[in-house]
DNA sequence: CCTATATTTGTCAATAATTGTCAAGTCAAT
DNA sequence: ATTGACTTGACAATTATTGACAAATATAGG
């Protein structure tokens, strides 16, 4: 699994000096699940990443972006056609917006 | 849900003059089923892919790309920070590549 | 308008995937 | 050997996804 968020998250969390156990209990989750989170085995929610991001008085944009990627990358690894799709993606995503 | 897919599928099918029930039952699947999938309401298996492409005798790598393509939509849809995350993973990509 | 056939829609139980937690484990520093 | 931080694996519970079916709706021909 992808994660360049779960990397992030621990780089904040031992810059401020905070333990898992602290920094879990703030978004309401146990320590081992922030352990799996940290180390990319397992997704942070959605919702979790603005506590984050106030947590760690980072702009939010940013650890939403790493998450984003992150779920990007689990749907093309391994995939032969990646490169194309995500071409065909940015391409529609520019002509929405 | 994203749909480029699907409605490859049934410009495909029309194409070749064939029905639902016809394309449904060389995937071994309802046609109810397949009418969503083609409306892009459901998503297809992607094993089944394959079947799909030799059936309509097209390159599978166009299949396959189109169907990747609707999972990444997926993901970004309605993502503000979409843009920046697909530029993030498509750099990836290429350095792994 | 009827009828027959094609497609769509909604619902449902079964299955599969994901979730968070617990208990036990490692490891490093005392 | 004890303590504290973190990791790991297994587990039950919740949640999502699946395909099938029946009913509803279109579409076309007589």
């Amino acid at each position: 699994m992808a994660s360049q968020f779960g990397q992030r998250i621990r780089e904040l969390r031992t810059q401020n000096n905070l333990l898992l156990r602290q920094v879990a209990s703030t978004i309401n989750i146990d320590t081992a699940l922030l352990s799996k989170i940290e180390r990319g085995e397992r997704p942070l929610k959605k919702e979790q990443i603005i506590s984050l991001a106030k947590l760690f008085k980072v702009p939010k944009n940013e650890l939403q972006t790493l998450w984003l990627a992150d779920q990007l990358y689990n749907v093309i690894e391994g995939e032969p056609m990646a490169g194309e799709a995500l071409k065909s993606v940015t391409k529609k995503l520019k002509k929405v917006k």
